[in-house]
DNA sequence: AAATTCTTCCAAAGCGCTTTGAATTTTCTT
DNA sequence: AAGAAAATTCAAAGCGCTTTGGAAGAATTT
């Protein structure tokens, strides 16, 4: 069913069929309620690719999921991600369009997805240090939104980000304030922007109380269960080893608890973990208590939140780019207890 | 840069241009080269939204990600799937298209979708004990694969599933070998298709041992962290507690080690796990020696197997649908050892 | 009742591509 | 070298929609 037949059946003209549905005022309310009966009826709906064409939009969001590195990684917070944001793009009538990109293959995909006309805007995810995305996106004109922040950008342009630094810095901060003094983090690579604010706030955090900052303690690395529990047993084999472990992701965070019951310590009595906790909703941090202290941000809300902020800059590409920088809660578990 | 222009700068008709850019045979092979010289030099790429309209496709695939139950919860495996898929897609020239759908919803989406000319064909996922997502596909006419079975479905479809019975089949089997006489079993709900054969492979071994089932050790749920603690801390308390668990998803596997040794039970000397695994890329069964004992199936080559029987079946529409059975490796890890 | 203004509707053009059917040029026959 | 065949190229129609610029009819004003 198309529009010239569904205006055939109704006797009208595709314009007026057209406008009834789509909201104009230049037709009148009889004749409106007639139109979208019959649409419903007959299960019209009008063809994207028409529509887009004539409009020239493309009522749809790019998504470009980098898999990282040599291990082709699938970020695992990926999946709750994209379930936020794709419930504000049905909301607003956009689909959600998906390109896997090798690590060569990214500025290629953006400029097809911009010269093919395919989407309207694109969500930038996983952005590093100087990201060279941004600027690209910039110059072909392709509206953005970055999930993160890029350091070393210097020009404009609309992110949302957890306060990566201050949540490490509490975190690491809350372990000193336990007694804890050799203090692990095992962090992502850190040419990834969120990495490197981890760090920082850790740094921060040490260097405010005297505490030295011990390279043998920090990792920076792919973050998986299996790096996590490697990690962790060689630094708990070391002369002095850590009695607290920071870890930039849960399922890393599970690495370091098998390390640490291998050898035959207990998490929270011996050993310590503060652990960032994405709220993935298959890997939730317990029940009431959670397991692992954390520091806590739902990614499935960034979504949601990033989805409407570059919606809105699709329909207003004037509007100044928003900035939006979220706390994570600080939330105590059963990891963590005083230094012994 | 649109056709129009790239051909009045060659000084050719659009005719002769978009063939000489698709292949046509009608063209000397002088004019192609310096069209596609111009073609590649100015960044040209067609609309696919007008190349669409002409042609009748979308050269795109659509996935409808179902957010199972209340909680809301994203398939984890999913990540890694579109990984794979998506390898094919852009070797193919294909777009994905991503919805994700509530409960009542999905319907009303594989409607449009086909409606609105928006996708080639679709892959189903999760497929329930009489999905009524394959008879509607069918009469609507949309290509399709699925990734898994639907058991009482009848009519033929295209479809890749593991053979989930035979694993769990020879995973109990295996417990059973090692002496298990009490082993529970941790499953997704059970309407979901791959748990419900998983569920008779685990029943059909104890029966050829004349092992009773007992309902004690049965659990039907969301495939969580957490669930695989709880439903593991229950059972551990029992008077007549199990010996080992089958459970269907390592993320649950690592939920019943952590009762395991919250217990202070050491996990493959004092109770024995196997778990189902879907080899995820964040999620690695440790390294050269498995952590867990498991059946182990790439999800991620799923993704990409399945991604091309659905480009075959949509190339040739007329051919009969494919099934693919594939088999669980059984690997031996570290966390099943002999009855005590 | 004629002139004017609203309302309501429509025909046709245009979005960027593919493809049909025809026209032109080149190459081959005889 | 003329006629036939093959190789190239092109103009125009069409895909399904939106939207511009009118037109026709109804309501209002003089």
């Amino acid at each position: 069913m198309n529009l010239k037949q569904l205006s055939d059946l109704l006797g009208l003209s595709q314009t007026t069929v057209s406008r009834a549905l789509n909201g104009y005022p230049e037709v009148s309310e009889a004749t409106r309620q007639k139109v979208q009966k019959a649409a419903h009826e007959h299960g019209y709906h009008p063809s994207t690719r028409a529509k887009g064409l004539a409009t020239g939009q493309a009522l749809a969001i790019g998504h470009v999921i980098p898999m990282y590195g040599k291990s082709e990684m699938v970020n695992p917070i990926f999946g709750d991600f994209i379930a936020g944001a794709g419930e504000i793009y049905s909301q607003n009538g956009y689909e959600m369009l998906l390109s896997v990109a090798r690590d060569q293959t990214e500025e290629a995909i953006y400029r097809g997805l911009k010269a093919r006309h395919s989407v309207d805007g694109v969500i930038v995810h996983g952005p590093q240090m100087d990201d060279p995305r941004i600027p690209l996106l910039q110059e072909i004109g392709l509206p953005f939104v970055v999930h993160g922040r890029a350091s070393n950008v210097t020009s404009d342009y609309a992110w949302l980000d957890v306060n990566n630094k201050r949540a490490f810095e509490r975190a690491t901060a809350l372990l000193c304030d336990l007694g804890h003094r050799r203090i692990a983090l095992l962090n992502g690579f850190e040419h990834m922007d969120f990495a490197h604010r981890r760090r920082d706030g850790y740094v921060t955090a040490l260097a405010e109380r005297g505490l030295s900052v011990d390279p043998a303690l920090m990792r920076s690395d792919e973050m998986t269960e299996d790096m996590g529990y490697a990690a962790a047993q060689q630094m708990l084999a070391l002369g002095t080893p850590p009695t607290a472990f920071l870890t930039a992701l849960m399922i890393t965070a599970m690495g370091v608890r098998r390390a640490i019951e291998e050898a035959g310590l207990k998490m929270g009595r011996d050993v310590s973990i503060v652990t960032h906790d994405d709220a993935l909703s298959y890997l939730q941090n317990g029940g009431d208590v959670p397991i692992y202290t954390a520091t806590r941000s739902s990614v499935r809300h960034a979504g949601k939140q990033l989805a409407q902020m570059l919606i809105d800059q699709i329909r207003d590409p004037d509007a100044r780019p928003e900035h939006c920088l979220l706390e994570a809660e600080l939330v105590m578990g059963q990891s963590t207890g005083p230094a012994t």
